[in-house]
Order: C-alpha cells, then sequence, then structure tokens
DNA sequence: GTAATATACATGCATTTGCATTGACTTGCA
DNA sequence: TGCAAGTCAATGCAAATGCATGTATATTAC
C-alpha cells in the first residue's frame, strides 16, 4: 500500500491549469479550423505525415507512431487506414516482424503535408508568435518543457 | 480583397507551440485517467457543475455554458442531455423566453462535483503546481494569459 | 401588424473515438 | 523443442462528436 502525498493545488496553480487548458484549446482549435477552411485534413494528419518524412524510406512501425504522438494503439490503426486510403501512405510487410508492418509515406502524401503547412505556418504564428516577443517565448517554453518533463 | 500580413513562425514559436499542445495533452489526460480511475465523470461535467453552482439558484441558459465552456451548441444539447439523465442538474422553463430554458445544479450534482474535485484537485497539483516553483507558476500563467489575449 | 430575419435549442445521420477482445506472431524459458 | 506469456495490430460494438438541418420563438424593418 502506497501514500500518495499530493496536496491541494495554490488557487495560482489552478489559474495556471485553467490557462493551460483553456489557451491550447483555443489555439489549436483556431489552427483546426484554419486547415478545414483551407481543405486539409485534421492536424493530426500533419503529425503522422511529418513524422513518416523524417523516418524517411524505412517508414514507421504503428507502435512508434502510437509512442511519437501520444496516440492510442486503435487510434493509429484506424488513422492509418483513413490516410492509406486517401493514398498519403503505403503499408509495407515488415521483414523481420510477421506481425508488424512498415508505414512509409507516399509522394502523394509530401504533397500533402508541404501544403498544410502553407496553412499550419502561418496559423502557429497567429496563435503564438505573435503574440509574445522572442525573450516570451522563450520563457514559456521552458516552462512548458518542465511541466512535460 | 484583405491582405492579412502573417509571416512564418520561428523555430522558437514552433517548438512553443508543439509544447503547448503536448504538455496540455499530457496534463489534461492524466486528469482525465484520474477521474475515470475514481469512477467519475468526465472533466468537462465538472465544468458544467461548477459553473451551475456559481450561477446559483436562477441556474444558466445553455447558450451561456455554450460560451463559459467554449463548446458547441449541439455539444452543450447533448451534454446537458447526459448530464440530466445523470440527476445532476434539472430543466426549467425560461420565464422570459419561451425558447430557452434554465439549468439548475441539483444537490446531488453539488455532490458530485465536491466528489470529482477531492480526485481532480490532487491531479491538478500534481501535473502543473508540483512541478513548478510558485514564481515560475506565475510567470506561465501570465504568458498563457496574453496567449490567450 | 406582418413579413423577413435572427436566435435558442434539438436531432438525424455520418464519422470518430473508446473499450474490450481477438488473431497472429514472437520471445523466454523449462 | 514446445508451450506460456508477451507484443503488434485489427475490429465489433457502444458512446461521443461533427455537420447540417429542423422547430419554435423573438426581434427587426417596414
Amino acid at each position: 500500500m502506497y501514500i500518495t502525498f499530493m496536496k491541494n493545488p495554490t488557487d495560482l496553480t489552478i489559474q495556471t491549469w485553467v490557462r493551460l487548458v483553456r489557451a491550447q484549446q483555443t489555439a489549436l482549435s483556431s489552427v483546426e479550423a484554419a486547415l478545414k477552411k483551407a481543405g486539409h485534413p485534421p492536424l493530426v494528419w500533419y503529425d503522422v505525415l511529418l513524422e513518416l518524412e523524417r523516418a524517411g524510406a524505412d517508414g514507421l512501425r504503428p507502435f512508434e507512431l502510437e509512442s511519437a504522438l501520444l496516440l492510442r494503439q486503435y487510434g493509429v490503426s484506424r488513422l492509418v487506414e483513413r490516410i492509406e486510403k486517401a493514398g498519403y501512405l503505403a503499408r509495407e510487410a515488415c521483414e523481420d516482424d510477421a506481425r508488424g508492418q512498415r508505414l512509409i509515406l507516399t509522394p502523394a502524401g509530401r504533397d500533402c503535408r508541404r501544403e498544410m503547412w502553407s496553412t499550419y505556418a502561418p496559423a502557429i504564428e497567429a496563435s503564438v508568435g505573435s503574440k509574445l516577443t522572442p525573450a516570451q517565448t522563450k520563457t514559456l517554453s521552458d516552462l512548458l518543457g518542465k511541466l512535460m518533463a
């Protein structure tokens, strides 16, 4: 039996929590809205395509995507299915593990990611970059880093 | 024809964006998981119950909840339906507007919110409070405030 | 007063997500 | 070797969400 000691949050901590949730929600939904308005797929597709692009010719295993993007196993399974159906990735049999598969970015997928970026980038700038000085941005990044650690 | 000038984000801005999304996602899902593990309803129920508690005896109109919690109209409609079915809120006809209704917290709803808080509070402390000094927390809160503005 | 428009809320239908389970293969170990 | 346990991925079913639209009432313009 473990006793985990977790004291109650201060008002300041609560306020920070609320702002974290709200600020992210607001920013994220404005980015998603921009993508949708431009006729692009949802943001998570971008993340997948980017990971695959970074992974290069060997692609990635679904479980690698799962941990890289903090998705659930069944979420990856169905997301990959949809992206494949759109022609942006290909599944290959995995040589060294017959249970698995390799997910490879297609040229169309590469193009899609690039086009999404042309909408995504200004949306990030509008929601984050334009609201803070570089020094403030750095501070925010560091503090968020501490939260994730 | 408007020209909206939005330059591309710096690498620092992009990193901050990614961390904002990830940090919130991580923290939020750990809070949600704690609630679920304790047998409580999802977090958004807490938000609704708290808003209704703050609103007092007259309760709130659905559209007020919508803007207070940044939800979609149909989301509120169905969320309220579920919470009502659980017995945590009551719907009253609205005197001055026959299209509308008033949502009132029930005693069971008040209790539910209190019990949720006993899980929610330590989870906030664990995801935010315990990771930062008070000064850092204040700085983070202020910077997130700028993002929301 | 009445017609046009706007607001409040609900809902049918398709898509997505969550949860539990299954099927297939691998690994560890007797 | 062989089998128990573990890992990778898919899927059936239920719940939640998104989108478009519907219904009712209120407000505005004339």
